[in-house]
DNA sequence: AATTGATTTAACCAAATAGTCAAACTAATT
DNA sequence: AATTAGTTTGACTATTTGGTTAAATCAATT
């Protein structure tokens, strides 16, 4: 009982899948049409080239990745609540989408030709942002002024243990993933207590 | 006036800069031996084949992504100075080789399989480093308590920004070289100043 | 000068790659 | 039943890939 369009969007989801585990590089129109279970020539029809067809999940997943400060940092919330929020959001994205940040990380590391195009694309506006953040750390309490290190080290908090999951999974978890998992959503909580008491003053 | 094993060596650097920034798949011989003004062919002769040559490659970069956290803790610096240690070498590491977190985070999501084997090889011993942390953190006036939640939170503060750096750049930088480096080198001091401001007790 | 061993090269191969194209199939319309 | 337009396939091509091999070059020793 598929609608109508399935095909074109199957091949874009099984692309995406691709894509994000092995890279660019590491995966073939071959690879995509075997596990989407069609033939080969079929991505040529609905998307022209391989390059085009990456383009398209490139894109969709970049969206995911950009995480959309503004639209929380924006709003009336307390500062904590703020935090908190993002926090959870974004960690459920990538709950959903394990390798995400890192395909996203490298394929920008590769070729970051096409970045400027890609956020007028998502409709993000990174000025405002920033401005939004620094008149939210001008209060008496809070020690950190800078906008850009605020940002840096949230995000950074969030992404970090899912880009380098092989690797702490298995050097501190003894490689057992639900453990690891357990972490995560802990973490949630941890990042949120963490951030607020380092950038409030002592 | 090279070295008599000069060959073999400049093969392995070569290989090196390639490899860490195209990734595995988006590297072929071809590219190595061009760049290293060489025939392809020697590079099967030194090192017989493209895994190989990989192999030796990899694990050399490994061993310098994971930071032996266990010399600088197990010392009997007080906390502080710890922490600005490890920072300041580790960001120093990257600022010498930016592809080095990507690399490493890109190839052992692509195949984790190796993963044990490495880190034997590297001689880390995990455990040994996360009960020395817990002991650490069992002061009175130490808020947090977990050494993993602790080791993530410094070590992706430190990795973060180089892995994302296309991205950061562009966005916060108006893609600004420059003003990213100081950027970085600011952050040694931010960094220790966060961490120690977030673990301790309020 | 001749020999020997290691190094370097050019020519080659089989497999995999992205991409093309005409033929076959499907489903709706006349 | 015939036509038509969209969909799907298999066969094909040109190029690139990792890898091999035999010949050429080089450097040291006799």
């Amino acid at each position: 009982m598929k609608p109508k369009t399935s095909t074109e969007d199957h091949i874009l989801d099984t692309a995406r899948e691709v894509f994000t585990h092995y890279g660019y590089d590491g995966t073939s129109m071959q690879m995509i049409a075997d596990r989407a279970g069609i033939n080969k020539s079929l991505l040529h029809y609905y998307y022209r080239s391989k390059e085009k067809l990456f383009g398209q999940v490139f894109s969709r997943v970049f969206s995911q990745f950009i995480p959309h400060v503004g639209v929380i940092f924006m709003s009336d919330m307390p500062l904590e609540e703020k935090i908190r929020t993002f926090v959870d959001r974004y960690i459920d994205v990538f709950l959903a989408n394990p390798y995400i940040p890192i395909f996203v990380m490298q394929e920008l590391s590769k070729n970051p030709q096409h970045l400027a195009e890609l956020i007028r694309e998502a409709g993000i506006h990174p000025e405002l942002m920033i401005g939004n953040i620094s008149l939210m750390l001008n209060g008496e309490h809070i020690r950190m002024k800078d906008p850009r290190q605020f940002l840096v080290n949230l995000i950074g908090l969030c992404v970090f243990p899912f880009a380098a999951r092989p690797l702490i999974q298995r050097m501190m978890f003894d490689n057992d993933r639900e453990a690891y998992d357990r972490f995560l959503v802990e973490r949630k909580e941890e990042v949120v207590t963490f951030m607020l008491n380092a950038i409030q003053k002592a």
